[in-house]
DNA sequence: CACGATTTGACAACGGTTGTCATGACGATT
DNA sequence: AATCGTCATGACAACCGTTGTCAAATCGTG
């Protein structure tokens, strides 16, 4: 048995900041938000609790194009994204069939252990050009 | 009209280490091949003419899990990868009707410019669990 | 062959992320 | 409420892949 992760105003904070954030985030992002709030977190507690957090499968974690790693809070089960390139908001997505194909070309190819990633970028309409 | 890149040997080297490679491979490790093989190029090289080939659309670019770029010379066209995540030995597939999928869904949502990203990661039937 | 423009390569710088470690906070137990 | 062991925090340095810098070397055209 794992011992809870304690309950620390710094974690409290960065949860929180996800949960009013409806998009994808970095954590650089949500430290500056944070700051910007007046409850200053620092920028190691700010990874670690993202880390844990994205262990735990409480949020989604991606890489945009730039190699950053950007986190969300998401509902639970396998699903993917829309994401909106310029402000981050996200829609998720789910694709049974597509779940199917990708498992169906590994099996076909004798690949095991395997995963797959998807997502969809694009320019939402909120945003300008 | 833009110039034509020059002919050197450093930039024939790095596209001789691709034809040879049937999977994806980082700019280091291309660098430490050329190494090993004597035909030494500066690692600055490596990148550099690793860009202006992916910006050519010659070789394919993706990020695996630890956020390095890795590169692969593949047949031209859009399509996507079953990549060995030990050895890197890959697999070039198509799905028409996920692309139509991920376009459905986009418009769907009033996205526009829309890209994905689709690879599927495992470990091919060559390597050890 | 000579010359100008491009490319190279050693090196420094950059940016996101992770490690370090002394200090501080949590919370179970008295 | 006070004590205490343990875990979390945060300032900072280190890391690692990648990109920028710039003098020297190379290409290929005239």
């Amino acid at each position: 048995m794992v011992d809870a992760p304690r309950n620390t105003r710094q974690r409290r904070a960065v949860v929180a900041i996800l949960e009013d954030l409806d998009g994808f985030a970095s954590a650089q992002e949500i430290h500056d938000i944070l700051k910007r709030r007046g409850e200053s977190v620092g920028l190691s507690t700010v990874y670690r609790s993202l880390q844990v957090l994205a262990d735990a499968a409480e949020v989604d974690a991606l890489r945009n194009d730039d190699g950053e790693v950007l986190y969300r809070q998401c509902s639970a089960g396998h699903h993917h994204h829309l994401v909106c390139r310029s402000c981050g908001r996200t829609v998720e997505i789910e694709g049974p069939s597509v779940e199917r194909w990708a498992d169906k070309i590994a099996d076909e190819n004798g690949f095991r252990d395997v995963a797959h990633t998807l997502e969809i970028f694009g320019t939402c309409s909120s945003c300008p050009a």
